[in-house]
DNA sequence: TCGTAAGATGTAATCGATTACAAAATGTCG
DNA sequence: CGACATTTTGTAATCGATTACATCTTACGA
């Protein structure tokens, strides 16, 4: 590449397409941004030059004079989950359809890296924000707040703070885990928590209580056992459970990490699911159709619940936001599968004896 | 907030504070770059204009006065993967080290994709590429090239474009695993490779196939199936698997998840793993060790891989290679779990009888 | 052919920081 | 105290696009 006349250094730049194309930069600025308000003729040459030179626009500079980036940053507690990864790819769908690009600020359970991604929001990086965080980072509270970036929470609600909620029925399906184990006649449960702090494990929680009390058991019906939405904890519940001199029929687990932890855990005991326990599991993660017994659970809609959450958050952006975009909350579905069954017939009888 | 002397419009600007601490803006950029280089009286001055006024650098417009970004892009074929989250982890802990940002961009399985994160790297939102697709995409090959833009392959090596490759020893690993189930005197071996234009399931056949002559096996002895690292190819070779007349006594699985698809169906029709079928896979996913029995497999070290591959683009970005940067391969290590068994002595004595 | 409206193009300001260079302030020493 | 070296600070150019406004073309009817 010999040409003359070109600045000798590295970038192309605007102008030098100008220069070539014998026009000023207003005019290749317009031929690649509004095509139809320039002469055909100078369309043309325009475009020619722009190939030669293989010009491709600096977007730094464009979004520092548009003042906007057209990307959205999304606050992920853990990437290696594979509920947010499918819930990113709908995120990026919706995005991508409207020209948007996508960070993804993993926190890998840390709440100190939101630190990070609070600086990139303020610094002007981003147009808008998607927390799937549960909170709006400490740090960055009043600014980002008072700043009116454009904000939404995902999967974990933010109250009262101005931000649009797009949420799964947490607490409803929990309530429906309860009643179908209940149906399946099982009276003794056992319950495996999420993380303390969380908003999530509290919804889930809650929708478990509620269950409960809806089904007529009582606290002494019930066992519950900390966890962090992880393999182990699943395993440290069936250490604890098989410590138990009376032992629940039927476990939930608040998510299909812990329900697997656990299953492998108890089977290694000489447990046998569902004959012995029956357990059910949150999420539907893929996984769950290939440990064995193939895992009974909820199923998030995740491409959707991402879809839906991009969608308001560029509404956000435009400021067009109705009424019914402020909190939307997604439906789970059961996924029946081979870790749940009727209590086994000597807990049955156990019942039906007591009952008599 | 109602100062006055101020700008109506929304962000504060650097000549905000340097207003509001009555000095210069070039001695507001000082104090927040170079401290030391400011008289203390002043320093304190701007600071506490910086705080009052709650000023965050415009890092867009900074980015273009310095033409860089401090943010690396890094392609990856599928999030959704967790051998890439695990990757991804390394490599986001090695570029905070050096305070550079991340972005994401994820094919989803789908090359067409690629074109979207050319751009973003042509229009020098980045400055560096860290590449897990095994190619320069196509799209931008000349472009990004002549740009002399910092580039690294991970995972999957690129020869030949002056690209630096960062990679496990998928063929010695492979190698090892047929060694390894020769050793427990398997003859007959099965193999579910990888999608077929994929480089890393090049490496891992060839590995493979090398064993196998290695081992002194003929292309009699083996079964090959294809597959694109994912459950289901693992059930659809299993169901392959189960048509044959004579089945091979182990199999090697190019991926956990088809080590884990294969297993599952297997099972399912009756099949004893290990005690029938020796079943080995590769990558040493987490979950790997929650299915029943727990898989053999090859761990990759994940997150030693992303922390290198970042160092090294690192030091392309900042032109400082060592000849040793250029071509890293990281050893795999053997997870010996249980499906994996010496021959059964049925298959051991038909062996015995041939040989005599 | 000319006047004028509509359309195409150019000029220069702008986005918000950084930084080379100039100017001013401070300090040192005879 | 004054001359000069050394810090500090300010002025203005710069990064590379976009775009308001001014200017120049073109087209068309009278």
């Amino acid at each position: 590449m010999s040409r003359k006349g070109w600045r000798s250094g590295k970038g192309i730049r605007i102008a030098d397409v100008a220069h070539l194309a014998g026009v000023s930069t207003a005019t290749v600025s317009r031929v690649l941004a509004n095509p139809d308000k320039v002469r055909t003729k100078t369309h043309d040459l325009v475009m020619e030059a722009v190939q030669r030179s293989g010009y491709t626009p600096n977007s730094v500079a464009r979004n520092l004079r548009k003042r906007r980036t057209m990307t959205a940053l999304v606050i992920v507690p853990n990437l290696a989950n594979p509920v947010f990864a499918q819930i990113l790819r709908g995120i990026d769908d919706e995005l991508t359809r409207s020209g948007y690009g996508l960070v993804i600020g993993n926190l890998d359970n840390c709440a100190e890296r939101e630190a990070r991604y609070v600086d990139l929001a303020l610094s002007r990086q981003v147009d808008g924000v998607i927390l799937m965080n549960g909170r709006v980072p400490a740090s960055g509270k009043r600014t980002m707040t008072e700043a009116g970036l454009p904000m939404v929470a995902m999967c974990a609600a933010i109250e009262g703070e101005g931000i649009p909620n797009v949420v799964v029925q947490d607490r409803e399906a929990s309530r429906a885990a309860v009643a179908y184990l209940t149906r399946l006649g099982h009276r003794s449960l056992g319950y495996i928590a999420g993380p303390a702090g969380n908003i999530i494990a509290a919804e889930r929680l809650t929708g478990f209580l509620e269950g409960v009390v809806a089904a007529g058991l009582s606290e002494r019906d019930l066992v519950r056992w900390e966890g962090r939405f992880v393999f182990e904890a699943g395993v440290a519940a069936a250490e604890a459970f098989l410590r138990l001199k009376r032992r629940p029929t039927a476990i939930y687990a608040s998510c299909d990490e812990s329900a697997i932890g656990f299953i492998k855990a108890i089977r290694a005991a000489g447990v046998r699911v569902p004959e012995d326990v029956s357990v059910i599991g949150f999420d539907g993660i893929e996984f769950a159709d290939y440990i064995e017994p193939t895992l009974t659970t909820f199923r998030q809609p995740l491409h959707e619940l991402g879809r839906t959450g991009a969608g308001v958050l560029l509404k956000m952006i435009r400021n067009d936001m109705k009424p019914e975009d402020w909190h939307i909350r997604l439906p789970l579905s059961l996924l029946e599968r081979d870790t749940t069954a009727p209590v086994s017939s000597r807990a049955s009888e156990m019942k039906r004896r007591s009952k008599a």
